[in-house]
DNA sequence: CCAAAAGTGTTATCCGTACACCCATGG
DNA sequence: CCATGGGTGTACGGATAACACTTTTGG
């Protein structure tokens, strides 16, 4: 029949720096898997949620502070998903900010997705998924803003962009979208030029850093709505 | 520290009737919570992930394949939301189309979301979360397929779409949007009009019965992707 | 003065809603 | 021939991608 079963969180915690898509990782030293790298995660304790534990148990990699956003992901429930008792695990997925070099135990590192090393077990299904998530959720929602730091140029936000999508993003239309619907605020600052000259970018920050819809209705919305009106 | 946890599955089984939502719910005869309506589901066995546990479980209640559609919604796993035992429940969302009258258990029945009895646990939050999904997704997927019957009139797929997402819904632009993504076949059938007269309305299906996003990338597409082409 | 980078203006195109208009049937 | 409901055509506004153009810096 049913005996009850082991719980586990795991987190996706994403970054994108210089341009690439990084997850969080570390490698485990006895078997099963020994040598694979695995998300960060752990059992689930009686006294908390499953998104208070997935917090706590990233806090012992990563400062807390440091994570501008989390979400549940999916629940991995095949019973051979990991060898020795059944356990469900509860997957996460998680933001960093690109400005973020948050300090790291002697087993854990940032990968690339590109350039995956072999996982533990099904983690890398949580990382395609992640990965999904990320790209959806960066067309219709301020989601934008878990990536980038404080503060940040146009260029620097479209390297963001980029590196999350995987395709081209033109910084004008990318400037304008954002603005139109109010999320990106001026805040007069300007950064120098590089080497190679050209005109000082101005600085921006997002107006609001907690996720947004920005975009419900795409078709059938109500009727007498204006089509993704800018926010005020 | 950690023990083992019990985990449970549960489904937001939602239809169509007479242009309101319902969802199907059964009557708890004993404490706790008896008397109040909780949603089908229960605990999950050793030999099967959650899917696989839901779709079992609902079939005591419902014909499997008057189902037409299932996806995980969310994890609960309030340490206080169930008393007893502490049991993480993974919520399920599932549609069965509007022509579709199952046998129910004489404990079992369906209720309007707009009028819903006292629900057990967290149960309406589960329903509330399987509302907003739907919603959603009828927005920039085809999962109308799965209120709708095979074959129907445009205006029997309105009434659907209008006690979905709770506000009208125009059936010209309806159709055709749904005819510009190419979700929609015309049988060639004509419906007799009703007592009243007026033009015989033409049957229609859904070309394609399984859950397909059509709407990907509401903004930053990538270069050179018209916006929303439709199939061919 | 020229190259480089940032930012603005403009245009073509597409999409969705709203609404006017024609079509087919029953009484 | 009129009411009723079904279906198509058209107009309007909003939004985005693409690209030309201006602005501001370094060399």
């Amino acid at each position: 029949m049913s005996r009850p079963t082991a719980h586990e969180v795991l987190a996706a915690v994403l970054q994108i720096r210089d341009g690439h898509l990084q997850v969080l990782a570390w490698q485990r030293a006895r078997e099963p898997d020994a040598g694979r790298w695995a998300l960060p995660g752990g059992r689930l304790r009686d006294d908390e949620d499953v998104e208070a534990s997935v917090r706590r148990q990233l806090a012992e990699k990563v400062d807390v502070r440091e994570i501008a956003h989390v979400e549940q992901l999916a629940v991995f429930s095949d019973p051979d998903r990991v060898p020795g008792p059944r356990t469900v695990a509860t997957a996460f997925f998680g933001l960093v900010p690109s400005d973020a070099d948050p300090a790291l135990p002697a087993d854990t590192a940032w990968h690339r997705l590109a350039d995956l090393p072999p996982t533990a077990f099904d983690h890398a299904l949580i990382v395609r998924d992640a990965r999904e998530r990320l790209r959806a959720k960066l067309s219709y929602t301020n989601l934008g803003f878990a990536l980038a730091p404080h503060e940040f140029t146009i260029s620097e936000l479209r390297a963001l962009y980029v590196g999350a999508l995987g395709h081209p993003v033109s910084a004008t239309n990318l400037q304008r979208v954002l603005t139109r619907r109010g999320l990106l605020q001026p805040t007069g600052a300007i950064a120098p030029p590089g080497p190679s000259g050209g005109r000082p970018a101005g600085r921006f920050r997002f107006t609001d850093r907690s996720l947004r819809v920005t975009d419900a209705f795409a078709v059938l919305r109500p009727p007498g709505e204006v089509a993704r009106s800018a926010v005020p």
